[in-house]
DNA sequence: TCTTATCGTCTACAGACGTAAACGATGAGG
DNA sequence: CCTCATCGTTTACGTCTGTAGACGATAAGA
């Protein structure tokens, strides 16, 4: 079910989709024509591959259609994330944290959430 | 310098290369056929993309070539881990750890590591 | 020196991707 | 009813990727 996997550009689609709900094509083109410089055939095209892949879903609405997610947002964010998880750190997510701090990549604030996060962790 | 993007394919040669140091075409395949059943052509190809991506260097060995990397490990990792962050949690780690909390992808053993991690830090 | 095994390089090829124009159906306005 | 604007669908096309066979040079052994 929704197994596909979703590019680049689809996911720039779907991630209008996200945050502005359902909209026609016309609706999607205005926001990422102004993020991306894309054309209306360009966002099109992604929609078809969406659709198709079954990551979207129309209903129509009199001559249009109105798209919707079909993959929900943090289904698609574990999968991502899970794959690069996977792939570089045996899966695991303390190593990529560690990898960061390594690099001094981690900010104030992340470590403040951080402390917080793995604080109400401890005692489940 | 070193700036093109490496695939998944070509990764997986890079490790080859990391893990076991310099070595030659026919030792790489040995390990490659092993895990992902390539042939040796296969991975000749991949050695190349990867010298001509300025990804690995090659040093004459009689008539054969050694190869070892030149992209190093850390350095790919950074580059992976940061376009992930940056496509999905807004570049930071804390929303990429709270999404694996929130699904409850966190070991016990993540969840150690990363206390002593963020422990070790909150005094510097 | 002639032959052959062994390397690396070149060529191949289908499918995914990014980007977009061309086309065809159809509803709305005249 | 006819015409035009408007949608979605088809077609296009260069590049990258995964996978691998074909080819050509050349060193080593006979």
């Amino acid at each position: 079910m929704t197994g596909e996997s979703i590019s680049e550009a689809e996911s720039a689609v779907l991630t209008v989709l996200w945050d502005h709900g359902p909209a026609a094509a016309e609706d999607v083109t205005a926001a990422l024509a102004a993020s991306r410089g894309w054309q209306e055939s360009t966002v099109k095209t992604l929609l078809g591959r969406l659709l198709r892949k079954g990551a979207v879903r129309a209903r129509k609405d009199g001559r249009r259609f109105i798209y919707s997610p079909a993959l929900a947002r943090e289904e698609w964010l574990s999968r991502e994330s899970e794959s690069l998880l996977n792939r570089l750190y045996g899966g695991r997510v303390a190593p990529l944290v560690a990898h960061f701090s390594r690099h001094r990549k981690l900010s104030k604030r992340d470590i403040r959430e951080l402390k917080r996060l793995i604080g109400e962790l401890e005692d489940d």
